[in-house]
DNA sequence: CTCGGTCGTGACAACGCTTGCAAGCCTGAA
DNA sequence: TTCAGGCTTGCAAGCGTTGTCACGACCGAG
């Protein structure tokens, strides 16, 4: 059995180089008090050695950790995957390293809040796209570090987010300028319910429909996951069931209104002639279907807060409510066609 | 200025308790030696303060750090997504976290592994979908911690993937029983070149070809990334330029496959009555683009990665070259037709 | 009633690094 | 020649845990 190599230690280079710890130290992170030959000798040597230093050791005593943690839903969407990649090279940029905590159902959701791992063990945690509780947001409020809200505004607190609200109401005007008037609201039923998002979305639809006139009607908000066809198909079922069916669908997400789309398709319900389809994201595979739908910028958002926890961590109690709002935009496609028989405008 | 409230230590629940801090150690981690009693007060007074354990501080003194590190190209992607999500529930299962590196480029990947940022940081690393050269996994080698390769066959090394060639083969196969003789073959270009997976499945797609007697011819491979629409529309416009242009297209993502079908349809050339188009993965759009593909999960492949790695933490010198396979399977769908005057086998 | 053996607990020495402090050196001015 | 003052360097004290060891209390057997 080989001697179990262990990694080298600071002390490793130190004696390879003919120097002090503490000098190793001070030269792995440049700080300038250190004469230019033993700056290289040490350099050499911890190259040599292949030393790296140990964050935990470093950490116990700066007490800065050196790791931002991401609480996410899931990692499995366009959202999270563009958002998280964008964060990434701003984190690396400044020498931290990204922990993600996937809370894909209640059962993880309700431990992490009852455990909080990342307690002690990150400088600053970003939670994206939840809608939490008042306790839960009181529970991360004495986390005792930063957290930055991203696609979610937390009042009082950083966020990072686009005004989903104002953005779904542009959209649902775009469709009563078509002239619809039946448009049913299709919401995305996650396992661990609606998104914070998904709600704003709504409320934003309901304003824009009361605003001009339009009732509002419970029988044409239906909710589906959009992974799941069935249920998208049983959904719209309901839709065109009702009395007097909608002419126009607004997902409250690409995915849901592109699965929604193929389901009309298969029903040979013509997009857009006989039915309006809205979405919101924009994702790629938007412009695939030619759906029309409300953009926005994930990749933003997370470079958005990125900054922002950067700043936060360099000064903790900086602005504690910073709000950082991102734009919108419609962005018309062919999936979207006056009402049947309606004047436009 | 508030007294800048620290986290508290074990040093404060055992006061709290009336204890030794070893004992408090001992009873948060569960050890037997403690007497029912100075467990109650213990765990009463952790809960109190709030208390949770430094990570840094137990790995110093352990060696284990409770993390593991996952190398990935990119994090907008559904396969990393589907991959990494699956394996959250079993990390956190085991008490563990999962750091991210995501190297979306070359100077990002060549920094990662000029630094090895993991060393010394993780107890053990996911290596997902790259491929990668000898010098760099031989840099791995003596990262001094477990290396699971994901989506990618490494010799001797443990790693988790299905048979790329072997499926496409089978993939390409399917197009010859079609009665196809010029296939083409799409490349995902990537900003870190092709992956792995892309150059194996080029060579089964050759190897079935050449099996079947047909004459490979270098001008039927092309490459474009694909979420880059001109550069599909001029793949295809290579292809459909030749003096002998291709009945099918095999792509080696379905993305691009997708990108591509609608790329034909723009020109009003039919899927699959002028062209078949055949997809590798079969994500949620294959079904929805009605998208013959030969598909893998990605989310298997994700469970069985941190199976793996969990093993190789409990014993690091395990079976070294544990491989496990998984299947792939042709999901037939309406994108793949006999090419035009061809008898079905 | 004594004695080996558990059992529960506390003291204390690491673990690998950072940082305040002091000491040594060298320079230039008096 | 001396001495203040600036640079460079080493020493040593932690940081918050874990794990070894020793100690005393208690138990049952001889």
């Amino acid at each position: 059995m080989p001697p179990a190599r262990r990694h080298p230690t600071m002390a490793d280079v130190a004696e390879r180089a003919g120097v002090s710890v503490s000098t190793v130290s001070r030269t792995l992170r440049g700080l300038s008090n250190v004469s230019p030959d033993v700056r290289a000798r040490v350099e050499k040597a911890a190259r040599a050695l292949n030393f790296a230093v140990s964050r935990h050791a470093s950490s116990l005593v700066t007490g800065r950790t050196g790791v931002v943690a991401a609480l996410v839903p899931t990692l499995d969407s366009w959202f999270m995957g563009s958002a998280l990649s964008a964060l990434g090279p701003l984190l690396r940029a400044a020498d931290l390293e990204l922990t993600v905590y996937v809370t894909p159902d209640l059962a993880e959701r309700a431990a992490f809040f009852e455990r909080l791992p990342a307690r002690r063990n990150a400088d600053a945690l970003l939670v994206f796209s939840f809608d939490l509780t008042d306790e839960e947001i009181a529970r991360l409020d004495d986390l005792g570090m930063p957290v930055v809200y991203v696609s979610q505004h937390a009042d009082g607190r950083p966020s990072v987010y686009v005004d989903d609200g104002a953005a779904a109401e542009a959209g649902t005007r775009h469709l009563l300028h078509l002239g619809h008037r039946r448009i049913a609201f299709m919401q995305s039923a996650g396992p661990t319910g609606f998104s914070f998002s998904s709600h704003e979305r709504l409320l934003g639809h309901r304003r824009a429909l009361t605003e001009a006139g339009v009732p509002l009607d419970d029988s044409l908000v239906v909710a589906a996951p959009a992974a799941d066809r069935r249920a998208v198909a049983e959904a719209l079922g309901e839709l065109l069931g009702l009395r007097e069916p909608p002419t126009a669908v607004f997902a409250e997400q690409d995915e849901l209104a592109v699965s929604l789309i193929w389901t009309l398709r298969r029903s040979r319900i013509e997009v857009p002639e006989r039915m309006s389809v809205l979405g919101f994201d924009d994702q790629p595979v938007a412009e695939l279907f030619d759906l029309t739908t409300v953009a926005q910028s994930p990749a933003d958002m997370g470079r958005e807060a990125g900054e922002l926890v950067l700043s936060l961590i360099a000064d903790p109690d900086a602005d504690p409510a910073r709000h950082v709002l991102l734009p919108t935009r419609l962005v018309p496609r062919g999936s979207t066609a006056p009402a049947p028989g309606a004047d436009t405008d």
